[in-house]
DNA sequence: CTACGGGTTTTTGTATACCAGAAATGTGTA
DNA sequence: TACACATTTCTGGTATACAAAAACCCGTAG
């Protein structure tokens, strides 16, 4: 048998190539774009979903290879992985911003966004392991302390630490994919939530009640309560819209 | 005012450009990369979805710029666009493939995917207007009378328009996206499922159902149908999998 | 003073050339 | 015969040059 044939498939884990020896090797999984692109996919992503830049911003193609020092290459591919999950928005020869939505798209992805945690808060209540569990009281007690302190940036960190636990929890890594995919958009509009006076101390004693739900296995309530918690609708969603800046959301004349 | 601004904003029908004279143009959604790339993506992800190419095959970047006489510029930022979208797999240097999963991944997704199809019926249930419910009973009609002719492909096809109508029925555009993307994705291995003696047939009657229930504004029901209808579990996905071809999932010694 | 139109500039889209890394093959040695 | 190392060749990653389109600026006319 001189030929040889390869057969590069993708696992959850590992690519696995079969040669025609029948020998095989294993790597670790892609990255899609080169190192540079894939570099800054995860900076720009970071400034986006952080707030450093926010909705309506620019990006210039040649500003940025100017600034992170590559050419406009990996540039465009980074701002097109980005274009793909809708954290950026392009028009042909018009050139990239960062992606602002209209109202009624931002009810819309949180209604989604509502369903896709309380599925993760089913599944984690089925399936999370008791090591996890400890894992997510940790950062429940964590979160009390802060919201004590009243620091709505430090909260907000630790608010996702606990939801990312639950995402993980659900022992579906494509569904824990789809949930990041869609909380990244909304980022930018869900920080804000925190800012609303009480929201962090409301936030917290959800948490608890969430917790309670998934320790003692019950999937329907904790689902329930995710969906709760995640939901922007009624006077919260009045709130919502009453914090969100100017540019954020679709235009108003000038 | 001598200096213009531009406000470009992205909603979800078009894009609204404020000048700095403040008039005002509308365009279409973007196609996030250039022309020759958003016609390369549509040509490869119908060959993909449509089993033209099947998972595991080969997309070398020369070969598909000489075959549609285009740069591999255009060609790269197509595959990288589907890789975005999950239809395609890469790896740093060697190259991209179409996507084949395993069959954990494969049980994930439809996980999600049931649940996606069963919120947008449960939605399609409270705010689907009627001309768009003549539309679904039509279209059930059609299934029906295709059903017994026993045409596996041709009841595909109606059975694709009749599930995209209920997606536009929820009137929640994002996840009307998010759910054909998942759907996209599980297309090749979905598509083989109707291949199973008695599969179409029964598949014709629980639309039957679904139609009934969301016709009646029955949103919980029509949740629930249309999770089963998609769900695959227990011996349906033991079936599923004894049609999958080889390659099509992870990889078997050989 | 305003409105319109053409030229200029800026920025994106495409093509091409070059470079680097990885896989396969061939050769040598144990 | 089997394993290991070096070479070759192929393919993808990056940079750059060129083309095309759009927006801005300015001049001119009404």
């Amino acid at each position: 048998m001189q030929s040889s044939t390869e057969k590069a498939l993708r696992g959850t884990i590992f690519y696995v190539l079969v040669y025609h020896d029948c020998s095989v090797r294993m790597r670790l999984p892609m990255s899609r774009n080169g190192k540079l692109a894939t570099d800054l996919v995860q900076k720009l992503e970071r400034d986006i979903v952080t707030g450093v830049l926010k909705p309506g911003d620019k990006l210039d193609e040649r500003s940025l290879s100017e600034r992170f020092g590559v050419s406009r290459t990996p540039v465009r591919e980074a701002l097109q992985t980005l274009a793909g999950s809708g954290l950026v928005a392009t028009m042909p020869r018009r050139g990239t911003i960062v992606a602002s939505i209209t109202v009624a798209d931002l009810i819309e992805m949180f209604e989604v966004m509502a369903e896709l945690e309380a599925m993760c808060a089913r599944l984690a209540a089925r399936r999370m392991p008791r090591a996890d569990i400890e894992k997510l009281i940790a950062l429940g007690n964590e979160c009390s302390e802060l919201q004590e302190h009243a620091d709505a940036d430090a909260y907000y960190e630790a608010n996702v630490n606990f939801h990312e636990v639950i995402y993980s929890g659900c022992r579906n890594s494509f569904l824990e994919r789809q949930t990041k995919n869609v909380r990244n958009r909304l980022a930018p509009y869900r920080r804000l939530q925190l800012h609303r006076p009480g929201r962090v101390k409301k936030s917290n004693a959800e948490h608890s009640e969430i917790l309670e739900a998934i320790s003692t296995g019950d999937a329907e309530r904790a689902g329930k309560l995710m969906h709760q918690h995640v939901a922007v609708q009624g006077e919260a969603l009045n709130d919502l819209l009453a914090i969100v800046p100017r540019g954020y959301l679709e235009p108003l004349a000038s």
